[in-house]
DNA sequence: GAAGAAACCGATTGACGGTCGGTTTTTTGT
DNA sequence: ACAAAAAACCGACCGTCAATCGGTTTCTTC
């Protein structure tokens, strides 16, 4: 999973937001008011398509593109090619990672967190 | 944090296996085998040093140079700006993420991380 | 079939990682 | 003190990639 360059956020953030759209009109949106060309943004669109995070389809010439992955899906898939780049072999080190959040977290964080782990912690039980 | 090419994420990793080191040792550990000039190990290093992950001191003409970052603290600090990049307006996109990776932990990581979380409670609770 | 819309092609620019050669500076051994 | 060795420093080049756009082709539609 590449990383993902600053118009391509953007035009992203504007499908989730609107949902399927074409070129112009996501030009519209986002690229009026940076004052770039309407290419620009198709380029920026072809390219989320190129890495499979933007779906397309041919609507009587223009292409409509729609989301392929949800917001939280592409987190995962970015955080996951993150974490193994940079992981090494023990498991462990992502573990730890998460500790150092942990100690960071306030109180209120913390609760939550508990909740997420005693959540996985039924799912295990269950199987 | 700017994301890591392939070499220096290979020059950190030497790095935190065998601690400080000079420019040449580093070199002969990881630059041998890949047969790249010393030079090279250099600039990674200097890159390194500049986006603040690693530190170095002069030790009598030549740089030492020492993980400023454990490979967690470096992992946190990855996977924080890879979600904020993303991860729109929600205040717990970082946790979530954080969430997301321990889903695949088993029983054993996950009582591991409860006791963390246990530790950083105390610490709270006594201020 | 002409006009307009959109895709397609390809060129340019600016960052950045990786790669090094050459020059300068510092250390050190005789 | 000086020559040789070592290391930093400087700057250059290449490849890749996002961002940017102009021009050409192709497809619709009236």
């Amino acid at each position: 999973m590449p990383p993902l360059g600053d118009l391509e956020i953007a035009v992203l953030e504007d499908i989730w937001r609107f949902g399927a759209s074409d070129a112009k009109t996501v030009y519209e949106r986002v690229g009026r008011s940076r004052s770039i060309a309407l290419n620009t943004v198709q380029s920026a669109l072809e390219r989320l398509f190129r890495k499979h995070i933007l779906q397309r389809e041919k609507i009587s010439h223009a292409y409509e593109y729609s989301a392929k992955l949800s917001r939280p899906e592409l987190i995962h898939k970015l955080v996951e090619s993150t974490v193994r780049r940079v992981a090494g072999p023990q498991p462990d080190a992502v573990l730890s990672a998460f500790a150092d959040l942990a100690a960071r977290a306030d109180d209120d964080q913390l609760k939550r967190l508990e909740e997420m782990i005693a959540r996985r912690r039924a799912e295990l039980d269950e199987n």
